[in-house]
DNA sequence: TGTACATCAGTGAACGCGCGTTCACTGATGTAC
DNA sequence: TGTACATCAGTGAACGCGCGTTCACTGATGTAC
């Protein structure tokens, strides 16, 4: 597939949406070409010809999700040096619009459990957290002049840890959301961003 | 199966045993009743002489595996009120003795998949988190005898976000171990299971 | 502007395989008398 | 202690189904001259 057209793009695009709205509505289980096909309207052969096998699929699925959430961390937490976003808002950017979408939430326990499976997909997986520490890292060393870089990275892994943790137990898949617990997270998860 | 005889529960708990080598090897997509019998060493028919269809399986090694984690938290955490462990000796416990295997966090993340696609395994799961968080308010509220018992609660729930993303990320599937995270991890753990 | 041809986009049927499930069956174990 | 019988434990073959994959095919689109 060298140089692929508009067309191609589009369809290729299309076409992991609709593998991405399987994933989150029946899970790894139900990710099948036939669904896939189904899904985006096409059928089973031409989804072959955009994607021949079924690892093809989940490669790609795998790499565009990351993808796109690591840019959704790189706008809040990077970009602009100067405008630095104050941390309460950040954290509520996070708490709030990421974890208030079920549907991301379903597709990135789905995309542990590939990655508890199988090494390529944990290695995008380690990959992805690890810009994404690296992102909320810079964020904190911005604020903290002094402290040294090690502290910083192992405040935003910290970090990391508890917000995909709350993640998890807020989504209704493993626990229930409280404002209490909320209020605390947010505590905790300040005095990791900006300490002091 | 009323009163089941010695025998039938020995066979039962060697089934489960079997699935849950079978789920920590090869994640649920090969959790399979052939797969199962294979690894118990018996014929498929046998198998589903005691779970006949595969929702039977996966119910019951959802209950085992929920009621074996949480007795251990409450082992930890709870058992005797005058015994009281030290906080760092929890955590040191829960970071280091159920983390270091892997086994065990491969099973986690299938079970929060499967908890993220199938309602009913998500209530037993929620119900293993509440009791689980339950356990910990209790301790975190014997070393704090005026604290609030809302406010207890909000802080073990936090804990236990933190520990479950810290599950993750260090288990190699979303992340690496590295000792200057475990100490900012095991000092934000400490500040709240034991604050002041 | 027209034509020929290569490539791109999409279809449809068929394959072999492993799955969960069904079911008739056999041998082992317990129990009543 | 022996026997008859019910239940428990375990086998083995077969079923229909959905899966990923293969492949020959057709129509649409671009490109060279």
């Amino acid at each position: 597939m060298s140089a692929p057209t508009p067309k191609g793009s589009r369809r290729r695009a299309e076409l992991l949406d609709a593998a991405e709205r399987v994933l989150a509505a029946g899970g790894g289980a139900e990710l099948t070409m036939r669904a896939v096909a189904g899904e985006a309207g096409v059928r089973l052969g031409h989804l072959q010809y955009y994607f021949p096998g079924r690892p093809d699929l989940l490669a790609a699925l795998l790499e565009r999700v990351l993808t796109g959430a690591l840019e959704r961390v790189a706008a809040l937490a990077g970009a602009d040096a100067e405008q630095r976003p104050a941390a309460g808002d950040v954290l509520d950017a996070v708490l709030l619009a990421d974890h208030d979408d079920p549907r991301l939430v379903r597709v990135f326990t789905e995309i542990w459990a590939m990655a508890a499976r199988e090494e390529p997909a944990a290695a995008a997986v380690r990959g992805f957290y690890d810009a994404y520490a690296g992102h909320v890292a810079e964020y904190i060393a911005r604020g903290a002049p002094g402290v040294p870089a090690s502290v910083c990275r192992a405040r935003a892994e910290t970090l990391v840890m508890l917000v995909e943790g709350a993640a998890l137990m807020r989504s209704g898949v493993a626990g229930v959301r409280s404002a209490a617990t909320d209020a605390e997270v947010r505590r905790v998860a300040l005095s990791l961003l900006a300490p002091g």
